[in-house]
DNA sequence: CCATTAGGTAAGGGTAATACACAACT
DNA sequence: GAGTTGTGTATTACCCTTACCTAATG
């Protein structure tokens, strides 16, 4: 697979270099920009945030209109097919009028055309991709599994992840596409067999449960009689009458009730009419004790957590139904009688230390048997599993947070006997462009929270570790030079003591192993290895722009002389977007007026004629009076004047690269996004070198490549070589 | 006729969120 | 003593797997 780079961004006076790792294909120049955050809401649209002072400097009320662009993306690791390619559509739009910035969203979607995403293109797809056998049987004996486990099959089974849903839905999504039906009920609930042939295999695909699995999913997933919520005491007293008149028959219940036969039949199992509530007395303890024993024919003392019919139980108990006799003995009999002892505060720092030890990848994949042996405080298995829970809720973003992150932060605090405090995400805002089929997953934003509400003033404690974002990073320094590279490869970012870094879902941080070193990560599971390794050790320090709260600026503190202009840094990331931004110790103080520098952004234009029409080309600078339109060529303002939008909206072939003249490829077509920023920006933007401060903003392809070891390969995105703008006049990109 | 496919039903173990009770604290 | 907070327990809507069944299809 070749990668296509086709969009780039530069400054006026500094370039970034683009190339693949793996076949050195393409060169993108990039540009150096200043205060963008990109982020990513829900449907995967790329949201690039600019700090609204730059637009209301430089641009009229009309720049807050959407303006459209379409940028060519070259994915792999989305199956595309040929006459196809995923496009980013940029759109400003004003945030709020009360915030202080605009945003500027990028949304990836691969737009087939109506014979792309035909049956037979869809087949293409499916036929071009792995299989998994898992996903493409009606299976569903034990022997089926084991058989397959075996062959090396993943086989996964329990509670659905947030990554498997969002396949499901994707494949939902373009199966309805390819069939041009809009409510996917018209096909679970409305067709025959026959009509609806192969709609349960086509979005399996990707998944490793079996059919069935997928067909209950999507069965409750659709079904507006479930999740209807709480039975009121009407509805248990008709539950009532209906079962006595329809005994075990759930779908005509449910029909009566318009509740889902499983919701009826689940409300039933809570219902008995001899059922006690509330505490257990002593002498439906000491039953419940009995029948259990007597059942699994153990002795009174032995723990017993499995191989219960608890519904035996409760007809033999009598006064308790099955999952309150579960209940009560799972989670205290059990324990009760078998001596055991109290849980504290140790015990938690030790579960936290025994999962990280069993080096799972997945929650899943924990064997609770195993790890409440021998434990005399835990009272089940499956109590120490709610135990688990408990010490997870406290991390506020926990369920967006991958196991691997969640454990190694937990452990972190655990180790420094911190409190578990909670990473608290903001809600990504809406596109506001709609929400097309995106196939990005980005999410780039860190906010800092205001200090007033930190952990002292609110219950939900702000993590306040440091939180360092090493990436793989590359030096490639001059031989001149190299006698002062050092082994340091980790850049930090370090939110200080008193800082506090709001994450938004989607993203996070995930441990490298190096204690308190992370990287990017999105939150569907793709990696954002992104490691800025300069020779010398290069602490980037987080630091707060007044004029956006929303943004990252990454400080570096070396001395500028260990980033000597005549140095090439190397950013390896696996990303549509980045910004890296270095800032010498000296600029701290000014990081204001940094974040007010320019932003660049050219991206290969791939719009027909009619995608060109569509494209609002205004101006957002100050000085560009109306909105440019057709034929604009890649326009770039130079300093704070303004900044615009550009197209060549003669393009059409998308990822064309040509050669420049320092050898490197680039894309001839260019899309230009420029925010600029006060001339003291300007300054900045021209008299800075390396280690004094620049935002790299970075396109990239979107493929799968292995970067780091430790990063599992499902989850990395496209790596890319990315020279330093900074060092554009070295010209000399490497990887 | 037989095997396979594509569901379909029911039973029951389980999860996760919330409600509730109560003790400790202010 | 009243109000608040933290913690453990109970409840319950919903999830998932398993076993078994059926009708259509090749």
């Amino acid at each position: 697979m070749i990668f296509c780079y086709c969009c780039r961004a530069r400054t006026q006076n500094r370039k970034l270099s683009m190339n693949t790792i793996e076949d050195d294909s393409g060169t993108v120049t990039l540009e150096t920009v200043n205060s963008v955050t990109l982020t990513q809401d829900t449907d995967g649209t790329i949201i690039l945030h600019c700090p609204h002072n730059d637009a209301e400097e430089l641009g009229s009320d009309d720049t807050l209109e959407p303006a459209h662009k379409r940028l060519h993306l070259c994915s792999e690791d989305e199956p595309h097919v040929s006459g196809s390619a995923p496009r980013i559509s940029v759109v400003t739009l004003p945030i709020s009028e009360k915030e202080e910035s605009f945003e500027v969203t990028m949304t990836a979607t691969t737009e087939m055309t109506e014979s792309d995403i035909s049956e037979g293109a869809v087949a293409q797809i499916q036929k071009t991709e792995e299989v998994s056998p898992v996903s493409q049987a009606w299976f569903t004996t034990k022997e089926d599994k084991d058989t397959l486990v075996n062959k090396g099959h993943k086989w996964k089974q329990g509670m659905w992840s947030k990554e498997e849903i969002d396949i499901l839905m994707s494949n939902i999504d373009r199966y309805l596409k390819s069939r041009g039906i809009q409510d996917p009920t018209e096909i679970i609930f409305e067709m025959s067999k026959d009509e609806r042939k192969d709609f349960y295999r086509s979005i399996a695909w990707g998944l490793n449960r079996p059919l069935f699995a997928v067909y209950r999913r999507v069965l409750r997933m659709y079904d507006n009689r479930n999740h209807v919520g709480k039975y009121t005491p009407e509805e248990i007293d008709k539950l009532k009458e209906l079962r006595v008149k329809h005994g075990n028959d759930w779908a005509t219940i449910g029909a009566a009730l318009g509740r889902s036969a499983s919701s009826v039949k689940d409300r039933c199992r809570l219902m008995k009419d001899t059922c006690n509530t509330g505490k257990w007395t002593e002498d439906e303890e000491r039953r419940l004790a009995e029948v259990v024993h007597e059942l699994t024919g153990t002795e009174p003392g032995h723990t017993v957590t499995q191989g219960v019919s608890w519904a035996s139980v409760a007809d033999l108990v009598g006064t308790r139904s099955e999952k309150q006799c579960r209940s009560k003995w799972l989670n205290y009999l059990n324990w009760k009688q078998s001596g055991g002892t109290e849980w504290t505060k140790e015990d938690d720092m030790n579960l936290i230390k025994r999962i990280a030890e069993l080096e799972v990848e997945d929650e899943n994949e924990i064997n609770w048997d195993i790890l409440s042996g021998g434990w005399s405080s835990v009272r089940s298995p499956q109590w120490l599993r709610s135990k688990w829970w408990t010490i997870k809720r406290q991390v506020a973003n926990h369920k967006d947070l991958p196991f691997s992150v969640l454990l190694k932060g937990l452990q972190e605090l655990a180790e420094n006997q911190l409190p578990f405090g909670k990473v608290v995400m903001a809600a990504p805002r809406p596109p506001g462009s709609g929400s097309p089929s995106s196939l990005q997953q980005v999410q780039i934003r860190v906010a800092r929270l205001d200090e007033s509400s930190s952990a002292s003033h609110s219950p939900v404690a702000a993590l306040q570790i440091p939180v360092q974002i090493p990436v793989q990073i590359t030096h490639v320094a001059p031989s001149d030079t190299s006698s002062t590279a050092n082994d340091a490869e980790t850049i930090t970012l370090n939110a200080g003591t008193l800082q506090t870094f709001e994450i938004l879902p989607s993203f996070h941080l995930q441990p490298t192993g190096t204690p308190g070193t992370y990287y990017i990560q999105t939150g569907s599971n793709q990696g954002l290895p992104l490691t800025l390794a300069a020779s010398p050790t290069v602490t980037l320090t987080a630091a707060t722009s007044p004029s956006s709260p929303e943004q990252i600026i990454v400080h570096a503190l070396s001395p500028d002389n260990l980033l000597s202009s005549n140095e090439n840094v190397t950013v390896q990331m696996s990303h549509p977007g980045v910004i890296i931004q270095t800032v010498s110790s000296d600029d701290l103080a000014s990081a204001e007026s940094l974040s007010q520098s320019a932003l660049t952004v050219e991206q290969s234009v791939l719009a027909s004629a009619e995608d060109a029409s569509d494209v609002n080309l205004e101006k957002v600078g100050a000085e560009a009076g109306s909105p440019q339109r057709e034929g604009a060529e890649q326009e770039v303002i130079s300093g704070s004047e303004g900044a615009k939008f550009l197209q060549n909206p003669q393009v059409e072939a998308p990822g064309h690269l040509t050669e420049t003249g320092d050898g490197q490829e680039h894309l001839t077509d260019t899309f230009s996004a420029e925010t600029l920023g006060s001339p003291t920006m300007e300054e900045h933007v021209v008299e800075r070198t390396v280690g004094e401060g620049a935002v790299m903003i970075v396109p990239s392809p979107n493929s799968f490549i292995q970067t780091a070891d430790d990063i599992d390969s499902d989850s990395v995105l496209p790596l890319t070589t990315l020279t330093d703008p900074i060092l554009e006049n070295q010209g000399e990109s490497s990887d």
